[in-house]
DNA sequence: AACGCAAACTAGACTCGGTCCAAGTTCGAA
DNA sequence: TTCGAACTTGGACCGAGTCTAGTTTGCGTT
């Protein structure tokens, strides 16, 4: 565990924000600014494949945004305008889907995703 | 209605894969050869902006891909190795969203998308 | 404390998907 | 037939992410 590892850690935990490479980049900046870009990506790869980190991209995206909660299952809800994506907590299951319907994979995973425009955008 | 776009029209209806706009190049490129990449953007685009297409992008994806089916509410079955992205029809409804986890948010729409390994991939 | 090595970091070149732009082409209305 | 608007083209450009060669750092060993 580097300094670096750690500023990028910081960065990320305690919020459910869910921000892009840059957006890290940059906050963790302030704390140590001699940080590199490289050294960014290889720490949220490396905490994405520990899987302490989830990669989400939503809103036909060009640039992919790190969840900080990588282990619970939840849903989210996204701001179809300026791509802001936070977590919501789930309450019901989700509709299984019908094995039918499955063609033959293998599931891992189902959550909702929810669209619509956050407040600062409808103002 | 030009023949660049029936061209790019044509490779998207009647499947329900989702193309990249890469893999829609190349196939309407052997009906019409002379196509350019950026006619193909744009085409897209412009489909896109009619509500005939919806831009997706699962797995943390960098490229787009493209949802021939823009109008009617469907859920999304994702292979997690190669990408692709197959529609499922909804047959129960998806839980709504509770009021106290909306945060202002004007919700649009709200779908499924399950995560797996389709068969080739598990191969 | 000094050494040596592996792991981590940096800067910059590179790739790739997508957009932009200036110039050329097509097509329909007058 | 002419004219203008809309469309297309190819190539330059942009931005996110990866790769790589060289440097720095941290740590176990002596």
């Amino acid at each position: 565990m580097t300094a670096q590892r750690r500023a990028v850690a910081q960065v990320l935990t305690g919020n459910n924000l869910h921000l892009t490479a840059d957006e890290v980049f940059e906050r963790a900046g302030q704390v140590l600014p001699e940080l590199s870009r490289a050294t960014v990506y290889n720490t949220l790869n490396e905490l994405t494949d520990m899987g302490e980190l989830r990669v989400t991209s939503f809103d036909g995206g060009l640039t992919r945004r790190y969840d900080p909660n990588g282990h619970d299952p939840h849903h989210h809800l996204v701001c179809t305008v300026c791509g802001l994506v936070q977590d919501v907590l789930p309450e019901q299951d989700v509709p299984e889907l019908p094995r039918r319907d499955r063609r033959g994979f293998e599931l891992h995973d189902a959550h909702i995703v929810y669209e619509g425009i956050c407040t600062d955008c409808r103002s």
